[in-house]
DNA sequence: TTGCTTATTCAACAGATGTTGTTAATTTAC
DNA sequence: GTAAATTAACAACATCTGTTGAATAAGCAA
């Protein structure tokens, strides 16, 4: 989770997924995740298309990528110390998500199930591991209340970022913060 | 939800429709979802490859279809009065998912991201709409109760048939209960 | 620089996808 | 009971997919 494992790699690899991505992004915007083949991202970004499959299992996996990597900068904008678990970093972890879900929302011409289906259990294993992760000191199995947490604090975020009369932000994270806190805070 | 709109179809749809689900379901029972080709449906159910599209849009369509009616079965199992809220339906809603998961698991070889996906928000989709329909007599509006608890229902359900170790059914739901209930009550 | 490694390109392939225009069968209405 | 309207079934098409093998180019270490 926490190590950026991106700095020594060559620097053509780098290149090549950031016009990979920079394209599957620009493209998001057009049109439906289901209408956008590798071709075009592939035309768009200027490679081969046999390269894209060098990097790439499939267009799936390209939008599980963008997604971590694009939820992994609003996290990292919120929670400056990620290395355990505060009743702040759970906090900014519930924005977060709200925040992430919101600018996918207006920087993206769909909905369309699927993608709303590989978002979500992308993000929801994203929050996971990062649960895991700051209970991983507990003596007893943290697996549990982490999945629970997960999929609440994912509830949460999806319900608010589909309301229609949105309330504050602020205002709605501290009704639905101590929700998922009891469920945490007997084990970290 | 509720009317079942199958009866006043036209006999040869029928005939189509369930050769091709019956087709998926024995390929699903052999092989991942993801290699599962719309060929290989149309083949196994001795019916043109195009007749396929004039019933469904594509595969994942198929899917959601076949997800749907199955977990269909397991509700009306269990539920011998779905016209509204009380305690015992949703205690046997409660169950019929968390059996409805295991039927899956059991009947089909994956497992794989996609196709898990695609299960989870067709089936939290139908239990939202179950739950919305208990509640529609009430006069405050339902959507949020009934996305949390759908929310929850399916966290529960997805948590118990991927222990290890799995407790009674029955024990684990008398635990969960509660949790999904109280947000239920006031409203029903 | 020289050579070694590895990324990218290109052409070509078999197979799958989704659409379209036509034919044949079934309903419906008279 | 027959004619007209509907629609399932089909064949053929252009496109997309994922992979392979060989040629080229970019990075890197000595």
């Amino acid at each position: 989770m926490l190590p950026n494992p991106d700095e020594k790699l060559d620097p053509r690899v780098k290149r090549t997924r950031g016009l990979i991505l920079a394209s599957f992004e620009s493209l998001l915007a057009e049109k439906n995740f289901k209408n956008i083949s590798v071709q075009d991202v592939t035309d768009k970004a200027q490679i081969n298309r046999a390269t894209f499959y060098a990097h790439f299992q499939d267009k799936y996996v390209l939008l599980e990528t963008f997604i971590s990597k694009m939820f992994m900068q609003d996290i990292e904008k919120r929670t400056l110390n990620v290395c355990s678990y505060s009743s702040d970093n759970l906090r900014n972890l519930i924005l977060a998500v709200c925040e992430f879900l919101g600018r996918l929302h207006t920087s993206c011409a769909q909905p369309h199930q699927q993608f709303e289906s590989l978002v979500e259990s992308t993000i929801k294993k994203q929050v996971f591991d990062l649960l895991s992760y700051w209970l991983r000191k507990s003596k007893v199995p943290t697996d549990i209340p982490a999945t629970v947490a997960a999929w609440a604090i994912y509830g949460l975020a999806s319900h608010y970022s589909h309301m229609k009369k949105r309330p504050i932000l602020d205002k709605f994270v501290d009704e639905a913060f101590p929700l998922v806190a009891v469920n945490l805070e007997q084990f970290a």
